[in-house]
DNA sequence: CCTACCGATCGGTAGG
DNA sequence: CCTACCGATCGGTAGG
């Protein structure tokens, strides 16, 4: 009953202080040295943990993205009407930042960084969940509830704006709490500015 | 009439590669000999029209942001109701990320490896240029032209969020004049994707 | 603007 | 996981 898995926990351990550098630093900016020193080793004995640094932000992105995917599953296998689904999906997404802020941050700034390969399988994913947006918006001004002549590529790159500034701004130990945000940020998606709702 | 200006004129190119090399690898990710070589001189050469690396992202960033600053000036010196002067603001917003997209994007991203005096400038700046959104939005709920009942933080930073993500994929060059993409932004913002507008 | 170079730091490895 | 180290690259400089 005693840790067998001594070199996972450590990997653990190296990946979460990488994630806080990256997202600080920049992945270009942080030297494995840095990393290193964060967990308590010598620089030479990461790689007793770990293959190469790009390991540890593939790994890190992925892990990221793929939060955002299946809680984006969850909510597109609802049959729920189209604004109510465009409120679970900006609920899932402000939940899943307020969980893993500075993971986020690296998520959203630093896979640009990944060999080509790599950041392929990355843009794939991210253009998956992008269309979970836009399907829920098409979806909308099919049923007629939403506005048949806006420009529905605009609305939805509009869309992932607002969420992807969310992790710059938001305090997860804030007032309010973290569904209450989502849904004011859901309002101004519905609603815009004039506010007039039906 | 000759050019006396030939230093004026280096340091310019050098600034021109730097805003490319700094978009696609980050300011970390980009040496000296990279900027060297755009430029067609050696490394050790630059020295003689720079004083050092930051002092490239000093200046890059400090022109990018002043753009901003500088068009917004004018619209929030106009008299012109609350959502004509939003509509406003996100085209001159858009205005300038589309004729400068590599700035745009060096300004929103790499700033936050300038030292810590000199990013207190360029965060003064850009809350001086975010209060020109806070105070439209106020005018706005005090006129009743927009909705007392919204969270007026929350709308300004879901603005600012739509705005930031456009130099993600605006293409100054694409089928629509940019001006039309603005004021397609501005018609999420106002009314959102049930679209009843007044 | 080039020649020639500086000390520091980089990601990563061999051997134990 | 440490010792000891590798070649490559970094930002920047002296002198011309």
């Amino acid at each position: 009953m005693q840790r067998a898995d001594t070199g996972a926990r450590s990997r653990e351990v190296i990946l979460r202080e990488a994630v806080r550098l990256f997202s600080r630093k920049g992945y270009t900016g942080t030297s494995m040295r840095d990393i290193a020193e964060a967990v308590g080793l010598l620089p030479g004995s990461l790689y007793a943990h770990i293959d190469e640094k790009e390991g540890l932000l593939v790994e890190i992105v992925n892990r990221g993205i793929d939060a955002f995917l299946d809680a984006g599953d969850v909510v597109v296998s609802t049959p729920a009407p189209p604004d109510l689904r465009m409120r679970a999906l900006i609920r899932a997404h402000v939940g899943i930042i307020a969980e893993n802020l500075e993971q986020t941050s690296v998520v959203f700034h630093q896979w640009k960084h990944l060999s080509a390969e790599r950041r392929t399988v990355v843009v794939d994913k991210r253009d998956r969940y992008e269309s979970m947006f836009t399907r829920v918006v098409d979806d909308g001004i099919a049923a007629g509830v939403f506005n048949a002549g806006m420009n529905a590529r605009i609305a939805v790159l509009s869309i992932l704006g607002i969420l992807n500034w969310v992790p710059e701004w938001l305090s997860p130990n804030g007032p309010e709490p973290v569904d209450e945000v989502a849904d004011r940020l859901t309002d101004i998606v519905l609603v815009g500015l004039y506010g007039r709702r039906p």
